[in-house]
DNA sequence: AGCACGCCGACT
DNA sequence: GTCGGCGTGCTC
């Protein structure tokens, strides 16, 4: 006998649904229920994500309880559906893919006080006259959304902010509506072309590359075409690689559009996550700036997604369902029928390629915008030098200060010194756990490794010979900011970069002096170089490209350009012209000549010329299953027994090959490549092959996945 | 992933 | 005599 079942996406790692009875009433909840399911002997919050069949058999349970009844909607589902069967990972993945943390517990979730508070227009025109404390709140809120811990401090109680809350005069920030409106600048020929492009597209899907050089306004550009989809009662979504600098965007977002946005990412509180998952739910939440997880999101009238900085690597999920939030929006987008942008000075190859073979539109911007010029690049070569700075850059940058600019040098490695080593025998200090050199931090006296965390005291001398003396070798910022200081002693000195800027307000706080526009120099990592308006800098330098150059990934050129013009675009963005100088111990290669010769677009294409030429992404798919172990022996003899039994001709097997960090965390690391000129024909193999894989008797004794698309080698 | 069951070594 | 190590089996 055959009966009616839930089918059901529980949040454990295997690759089936399971199938529920129905619940005591009898009735099957409706797809994208939130349910309450027995499973094995525990419980589990889990969602119903079809309707099927089953013989009656006794191990068929039936659903403990509906918690929410179709509380994820139908496109929702299909769109997290396509993200686990093309990211090859668990169906009950869906769950922690679309529901926030607070809607994944089995208690039920007691909202946190909310941490920002806000007047709300009705608060603004209550009369509080009766009641002086009530009053003194308002009066407070009305300069400016406060932290509750602030209200808290300045003397206000917590029965008078819920009293408040509860009358509706005060809300959580985000939620208060109106802001006053700030006009913005005019746009320039390319962007008004790009933004009429995309309010061409609003009725329909179209994915537009807007490639805009650095400074070219690409801002401007998602927010007149936010307002437009806003006017219309639409939502907006604009997905941002990191949370460094939301702040800042989510005030110029509020201020230009005049509605509240909100912040979405994974280090709000569970509180606040909820509160924003529903907002948007809702549709009260008009505008919503998130990271990567903000994709899944639920929107009751969608309108436009923008993904900012498509390029950047931090849209790929690098644990649990590893998918790309940018190609994920875009899947997304064409799901609802809406448009989507996505901007980039530097796109990505990926992208390129789609707007070759037609599946998205570019729009370039190719002029800044105002009077800012693009700056005049330059290489320094390194050779016979013997700091990490070049003399004639140093010349240079005394220059700049002196005409009154500031100057921005980019090195991508934290600490004093990648190595530290014995002059008397050749003793390196190495991470005990990972096939890594540790990291010299000066300042607090250890060595890091910074691939698995461990750290250990300084060795007063060389642990092989007894050498007193230890040669630090190469410069992380820390040494070049030490260096920086004493050759420039009466200029402000400032490094950017996680260990000097562990507070995220105190990174904030340094750009707003920087703004100020006082001659300094900036020595830091990426975080530097990311898409920040720094109109004061002149100068900008890239200190040491040469690791980039010999890189085994194949991905690395396009990252040394993107990198490259990232950082040449902090400078010159005011109303001086910028300068932007190269370091090299090879000035000659012919990277770093096509880079210089030709702007990224071009450079760009060419890559591409070159990997279409190779085979790799993105002309063909790549996949690659990866397994790491204590013992070698195992991950690589997992992958050979799963590179044997991917019996397809269209897809190519290579491997198992060492990783590019072999071992890590006390870890053997192994990969396999799976290669095929047709995506669709390795998404058609990969789920009966991944099937096959966790039978077999080994995937229990070794960490593996799978990576789709990876961007790490 | 959890969580149980199960079968072998050092402890009150 | 038992507490607890982690191998392996199962979850609608």
């Amino acid at each position: 006998m055959v009966i009616a079942t839930a089918q059901v996406a529980v949040p454990v790692p295997l690759l089936q649904r399971f199938d529920y009875l129905p619940a005591a009433d009898g009735q099957l909840p409706s797809i994208g229920s939130r349910v309450l399911v027995p499973f094995g002997r525990r419980r589990l919050v889990a969602l119903v994500v079809g309707h099927g069949q089953a013989a009656d058999s006794p191990q068929l349970k039936p659903i403990e309880r509906v918690l929410d009844q179709a509380l994820v909607e139908p496109r929702l589902l299909e769109l997290a559906d396509w993200t686990v069967r093309y990211y090859g990972c668990a169906p009950g993945e869906m769950v922690n893919l679309l529901l926030p943390p607070a809607l994944r517990r089995l208690k039920p979730f007691r909202p946190a006080p909310p941490g920002r508070l806000a007047i709300t227009a009705a608060g603004q025109r209550a009369d509080a006259a009766r009641a002086p404390r009530q009053a003194a709140v308002l009066k407070w809120l009305e300069q400016g959304p406060r932290e509750r811990q602030e209200l808290l401090k300045l003397g206000a109680s917590a029965a008078v902010l819920k009293t408040l809350v509860d009358k509706g005069w005060v809300a959580p920030a985000g939620a208060e509506g109106v802001v006053a409106l700030e006009p913005g600048p005019v746009l320039n020929t390319e962007q008004r072309l790009a933004l009429a492009a995309v309010l061409r597209a609003r009725h329909r899907h179209e994915t537009l590359l807007l490639a805009g050089v650095t400074g070219s306004g690409k801002t401007e550009v998602y927010l007149q075409a936010a307002r437009a989809l806003l006017r219309r009662g639409r939502q907006v979504l604009m997905l941002i690689p990191e949370i460094g600098l939301t702040p800042q965007l989510i005030r110029r977002i509020e201020a230009r559009l005049g509605v509240a946005a909100l912040v979405y990412h994974s280090s709000l509180s569970e509180g606040e996550r909820l509160a924003c998952w529903r907002s948007a739910a809702s549709g009260q939440a008009r505008v919503i700036v998130g990271t990567r997880s903000a994709v899944f999101l639920p929107l009751a009238r969608p309108g436009l997604i923008v993904v900012d900085e498509e390029h950047d690597a931090s849209f790929k999920q690098q644990d649990g369902a590893r998918y790309h939030g940018r190609d994920v929006a875009v899947m997304r987008a064409h799901l609802l029928g809406i448009p989507i942008v996505l901007g980039s000075a530097t796109p990505a190859l990926e992208s390129l390629n789609n707007v070759r073979n037609g599946r998205y539109r570019m729009l370039k911007i190719s002029r800044r915008a105002g009077a800012a010029r693009p700056p005049r690049w330059s290489v320094a070569d390194l050779r016979g030098q013997r700091g990490a700075l070049d003399s004639a850059l140093l010349v240079t940058m005394q220059r700049h200060l002196d005409d009154g600019g500031q100057v921005l040098l980019y090195r991508n490695r934290r600490g004093y010194a990648p190595v530290l080593m014995c002059p008397a025998c050749g003793w390196q200090a190495d991470c005990q756990r990972c096939d890594a050199h540790l990291t010299l931090h000066q300042g607090i006296r250890r060595l890091q490794c910074h691939h698995c965390g461990a750290a250990q005291r300084l060795p007063p001398r060389c642990p092989a010979c007894g050498e007193p003396e230890l040669l630090p070798l190469g410069a992380g910022t820390e040494r070049l900011e030490a260096e920086l200081r004493s050759r420039f002693p009466t200029t402000p000195v400032y490094r950017v970069d996680r260990d000097s800027m562990s507070r995220r307000d105190e990174f904030a706080r340094l750009l707003e002096r920087v703004r100020q526009g006082e001659p300094c120099i900036l020595v830091g990592t990426q975080m530097l170089a990311k898409g920040h308006h720094l109109p004061g800098v002149t100068l900008a330098a890239v200190l040491d490209v040469d690791q980039a150059l010999f890189s085994a990934d194949f991905r690395a050129p396009e990252r040394l350009g993107q990198a490259v013009c990232q950082v040449a675009g902090r400078a010159g963005r005011g109303d001086r012209a910028g300068r932007f100088i190269l370091q090299s111990r090879h000035p000659e290669h012919p990277l770093l000549a096509q880079l210089c010769r030709a702007d990224y677009l071009s450079f760009a294409e060419q890559l591409l010329d070159e990997r279409i030429a190779a085979g790799l992404p993105p002309s063909a798919s790549l996949a690659l299953l990866k397994a790491e172990a204590h013992r070698p022996e195992s991950a690589r003899d997992f992958l050979a027994a799963a590179a044997a039994r991917m019996n397809e001709a269209e897809v190519e097997v290579n491997g198992p090959i060492p990783a590019v960090l072999s071992r890590r965390g006390g870890y053997w690391r192994f990969q396999l490549w799976l290669q095929a000129p047709r995506r669709a024909r390795l998404l058609q193999v990969l789920p009966d092959w991944l099937a096959g894989l966790h039978a077999l008797p080994d995937a229990r004794r070794v960490r593996w996945h799978l990576d789709m698309d990876p961007l790490e080698i």
